[in-house]
RNA sequence: GGUCGGUUGGCCGAGUGGCUAGGCACUGGUCUGCAAAACCACGUACGGCGGUUCGAAUCCGCCACCGACCUCCA
């Protein structure tokens, strides 16, 4: 391929080609989940579309290491480092230890990413095991006099830092304007400006998520965790860094600021985000109380769905959009995936099924370069999807005798639709339960019904098609007999 | 209020200055005992108003509407 992969940097705003800073090695992190509640539609968006460039980068033989963080210390409830840690707060609410509350969601998470076929990252950190580090890199920005302490807290001093450095690049915000727009909150006094934010706090007396540390009794800042673990496993400079455009401002311009000050460069070269799910055009989340649980969709139990949506309607709906923008959730546009997807992986059976002729009336070499060319452009998997869905007509064209293809060129094609399909998109076949039935039986079944059918007993070839059918037996009748799936 | 982004045919959703994206749905047809599947045919869509251009949905300006971020959020 003579073009290479282009990704969009939310830091320059444009597409940049990709060059790792130490080829073949790749050095990947995401934001993660944290885990105080059952993961809904929009994690699956950044779990999906990093998955895709996880997968898409090993196919190109890059070395990646994929760190994706599980937080589960920190991230307060409320206005910036005031609050309730949002574990604890559902700790006690449950009754429980807070770190059942992890585990319980954690483990839930897993079950969910692996539904939805998400690779497993390589390194999945947790920001309660690296307290050690977190504190060091808290010293680091202490010594380096970008940041104070007050009663026991640590702050990280915006106003400082940006008579050096700018702080707001990523999200393109001026220190003046962040200036005249926050809100004054109770009990921020301790800060010297209100946009500083907490690198250490000292934990009040009914807060049981606490480590002891130089400064005091307390627990890490939120935005500190992803900048000590991204460079205890990848490095001081790293490749990528994703996350859900949420976390554009303030948390991801807060770890630039962190790393900065700590290790006296950036650390991320590129930056990328995928933008929002939403629901009747507005923004899926939990503070909202708008959002749906994977749970929920792989169940049907919602009030919002029609019907149960499988993981894999879930996966496909998300890549059938670009990362980049906004896509809303709706009924009719799942069960358009549904039918879709279907479509789209029933080819493959097809495709194994086809005789090769002589002459090839499909270029699949200019296919298989549009597929390419389709990924390099930003992962561009909806204009991936449209070539596919080129190649899965021409399939049937084949079939149909309309349209005929070489040896050579059908070996291609397979190998194709197996690279893009399902190891770079992630697309698999749900499994069905086929515990009760076995082939032969089938065979057996549908013989019968092929001899009621030529004694035009109609009655008994219908009732045996019903019942096959809702034991998920597909039965398609052709001129001299039948085909059939499951 | 500030910053940024969006507005594409019934629904979803790509996109490039001029050459039908794609999926789903609908309708008609082929096939079939009937279906299913598949195939064929079919839709001249790009928020509004100006401007640039031989030519704009695609570039520029203004307006309208929607959204995101500015507080935790994937």
């Amino acid at each position: 391929m003579d073009n290479k992969l282009r990704i969009y940097n939310s830091l320059s705003r444009k597409k940049e080609f990709f060059e790792p800073i130490n080829p073949p090695y790749v050095g990947l992190y995401v934001c993660g989940p944290t885990v105080y509640g059952d993961a809904h539609l929009g994690h699956a968006r950044p779990a999906i579309t990093f998955d895709l460039l996880y997968r898409y980068l090993k196919h190109l033989d890059y070395k990646v290491r994929y760190v994706r963080n599980i937080t589960d210390v920190g991230h307060l409830e409320n206005d910036a480092d005031e609050g309730e840690d949002k574990i604890a707060k559902k700790a006690r609410l449950e009754q429980l230890e807070p770190m059942e509350v992890v585990e319980y969601y954690t483990h839930r998470y897993h079950r969910n990413m692996e539904a939805l076929n998400v690779l497993r990252p390589n390194i999945e950190p947790k920001a309660s095991g690296h307290i050690i580090e977190q504190q060091l890199m808290v010293e680091e920005i202490l010594e380096h006099g970008f940041a104070y302490e007050v009663n026991g807290s640590i702050y990280f001093d915006v106003e400082k830092y940006n008579q050096s450095h700018h702080y707001g690049k990523l999200s393109g915000r001026k220190i003046e304007e962040l200036q005249a727009n926050t809100r004054r909150l109770e009990g921020q006094d301790e800060k010297r400006n209100p946009f500083d934010f907490a690198l250490w706090k000292k934990a009040a007396p009914e807060h049981i998520m606490r480590w002891p540390s130089k400064w005091s009794n307390g627990f890490p800042g939120w935005h500190l965790e992803c900048s000590a673990m991204s460079t205890k496993y990848l490095g001081e400079q790293f490749d990528i860094h994703g996350g859900g455009m949420d976390l554009l401002f303030p948390h991801h311009e807060c770890e630039i600021a962190q790393s900065t000050a700590a290790h006296g460069k950036e650390s991320v070269k590129y930056w990328m985000h995928n933008n929002m799910i939403t629901i009747n055009g507005q923004k899926m989340g939990k503070s909202l109380g708008n959002f749906i649980t994977l749970e929920e969709f792989f169940r049907g139990n919602h009030k919002l769905l029609d019907k149960a949506y499988s993981p894999m309607t879930v996966r496909f709906f998300i890549l059938q959009a670009h990362y980049r923008s906004t896509v809303d959730f709706s009924n009719d546009a799942l069960q358009a995936a549904e039918k879709g997807l279907e479509r789209l992986l029933k080819a493959k059976n097809t495709l194994h099924q086809l005789k090769p002729g002589k002459e090839s009336s499909l270029n699949v070499d200019e296919l298989a370069k549009n597929c390419y060319q389709a990924m390099n452009d930003d992962l561009n998997s909806p204009v991936l999807i449209a070539h596919l869905f080129e190649a899965v007509r021409f399939i049937h064209l084949i079939k149909e005798g309309k349209e005929t293809i070489r040896a050579k060129d059908l070996e291609q094609l397979k190998e194709l639709y197996q690279t893009f399909v399902y190891d770079i998109l992630g697309l698999q076949q749900e499994e069905t339960d086929r515990s009760e039935l076995t082939t032969e039986l089938i065979e057996m079944i549908l013989h019968l019904r092929l001899e009621a059918k030529k004694n035009k007993d109609f009655a008994t070839a219908d009732k045996i098609r019903d019942e096959l059918t809702r034991k998920g037996i597909i039965i398609k009748d052709t001129k001299d007999g039948f085909e059939w799936e499951w």
